[in-house]
RNA sequence: GGCCCUAUCGUCUAACGGUUAGGACAUCGCCUUUUCAAGGCGGUAAUCAGAGUUCGAUUCUCUGUAGGGUCACCA
């Protein structure tokens, strides 16, 4: 197994992940399935002030949620932990000492309001800050207390190959002398995530177009260390809906598990976030986890940000919550049930429900409005709208009283939607418009003005609540 | 401001020099339906601009314009 595809998802601990964050775990996950490939999961936990509590077992969540499983990684290990950066410190300082011996680190002797003034400056005279500017001429020895930095060997531009986007370049204001440790003695990223890259045997590394512009850092790193590159494959931005910045938290990005509990499927949040910058080339839209495994191809991520929508999403949604009611009616059902009081949890209000929702929570909103509660009471309507068009209440009252008798005749357990229906139609088609007849029925029973239709609700109402309320509106 | 990336219907996108520029979401209309939803059928709607290369440019090149990213002891 030479050259076995090993790719990574190495998200920081500092908050909820969001969907972009999730789209790139994604797609290194799909390629190092497709490839019959390894994906490691990393946590990158190297900034003390930033971490929030509890973000380790939040992303864990998350990517269990959608499905994606890491074959290394926390609670998993693996040949390679641990996978926590916090806990491999070792690991970075035996690197930085293999860059402080060929005189490629060094401590910075400034203080950071020094280097702030440095930056202000640069800022000031509309120019990119450049630290190395300012490196000193002769290198003290590192006593773990100072940043240690990294000295950009020669400056140079870099051009480099990108499998999503071809060749990328980056000019010589893009290297720099940055951090490798900070005085905290904890690595920076721009360092422990090369270090990792390599010791963990990446093939494939995967993130967000922002990171284009630190490559030639990265590629400078590599250099030093003589170490040969990875693949690259860069992924375009998400941007926000109805704007046109990059989705992040600042601008609002949501919890994934947001999605989870307003009643999203997992499988929808991948489906969606599959096509959001990349696409099969043919026309097909709807998939499963595996279905993208075997399709998904880097050659196909796109070049341009792309914007979230949310009513793609929930088409995405129904159809497969259109697909869950086939393939698997007992998980749509509890997902259904567990919004619905006992008094309304009846089988065969299911499918009604489900051709009105495009996600569960969908259900809450038809329970809040009311739309369901004529399934369990009388309802309260006024006699006027019971009227269909200009037809007197008489003729109304005769009709339905028509209709009773002939629903009279059904037995009790033939009393089933497609005997309703028929003895209705009968008696329908014998008026001028069928409305005057299936009008006040639906009305009726409903006490509403959009409603399923009539014969589904007899059915679910049964023959004796049926005929009560017909008689009562009689 | 420097550097980098991007540019097809409102949105997601297909077309890797030759198509009536295709599909999906949204939208609009019709059919079905008492109504709503669902479903079926159909419509409106796009190559950022200007030069070049070419017999021929959405596609290749350049310039401009617009949008995005980046220039941390954050990742």
């Amino acid at each position: 197994m030479e050259n076995k595809v090993v790719t990574r998802f190495a998200p920081s601990p500092t908050g909820f992940m969001h969907v972009g964050n999730l789209r790139t775990a994604l797609y290194a996950y799909l390629w190092a399935k497709k490839n019959n490939g390894i994906f490691i999961l990393r946590i990158e936990d190297t900034d003390k002030e930033r971490e929030v509590q509890g973000s380790i077992s939040h992303i864990l969540k998350v990517l269990e949620w959608v499905g994606i499983n890491w074959d290394e990684g926390p609670n998993v290990g693996g040949p390679h932990a641990p996978y926590l950066q916090s806990e491999r410190l070792d690991l970075y300082k035996k690197y930085a000492q293999i860059l402080i011996d060929k005189g490629l680190a060094y401590p910075d002797p400034y203080t950071e309001e020094e280097v702030g003034i440095f930056r202000d400056t640069a800022e000031l005279a509309k120019k990119p800050f450049l630290y190395r500017e300012h490196r000193p001429e002769v290198f003290e020895k590192w006593d773990g207390t100072k940043p240690l930095r990294f000295k950009t060997p020669l400056i140079k531009s870099y051009k480099w190959n990108d499998l999503v986007y071809g060749e990328l370049s980056g000019g010589p204001e893009a290297l720099d002398d940055f951090i490798l440790i900070k005085s905290d003695g904890y690595p920076t990223y721009n360092f422990a995530h090369i270090i990792d890259d390599i010791e963990m045997g990446i093939t494939h590394v995967m993130r967000g177009q922002e990171f284009i512009s630190s490559v030639p850092k990265f590629l400078s790193l590599y250099d030093a260390l003589g170490i040969s590159y990875p693949l690259f494959a860069t992924l375009p931005p998400i941007m926000g809906e109805g704007g046109n910045k990059k989705l992040g938290k600042r601008d609002g990005a949501k919890d994934v598990l947001e999605y989870k509990n307003e009643g999203y499927l997992p499988f929808a949040m991948v489906n969606f976030l599959a096509l959001l910058g990349w696409n099969p080339g043919d026309e097909r839209e709807i998939f499963s986890m595996d279905e993208l495994i075997k399709i998904f191809d880097i050659s196909r991520i796109g070049h341009s940000g792309a914007q979230w929508n949310d009513d793609k999403l929930d088409w995405i949604n129904k159809e497969h919550i259109k697909i869950l009611a086939l393939k698997n009616p007992e998980e749509l059902k509890n997902n259904i049930f567990a919004y619905l009081p006992d008094e309304l949890k009846i089988e065969k209000l299911i499918p009604v429900i489900t051709e009105r929702i495009s996600k569960w929570s969908d259900v809450k909103v038809m329970l809040e409005k009311g739309e369901l509660d004529f399934f369990y009471k009388m309802p309260k309507y006024s006699k006027e709208k019971l009227i269909y068009k200009n037809i007197k209440l008489e003729k109304i009252s005769k009709n339905i009283s028509q209709a009773v008798s002939e629903l009279e005749k059904i037995n009790e357990k033939d009393f089933i939607l497609e005997n309703i229906k028929k003895v209705l139609m009968q008696v329908a088609n014998t008026l001028e418009s069928r409305g005057e007849l299936l009008h006040p029925v639906r009305y009726a029973l409903s006490g509403l003005d959009k409603s399923p239709d009539p014969f589904v609700i007899a059915e679910i109402l049964g023959k004796n609540e049926t005929l009560l309320r017909l008689q009562k509106a009689i």
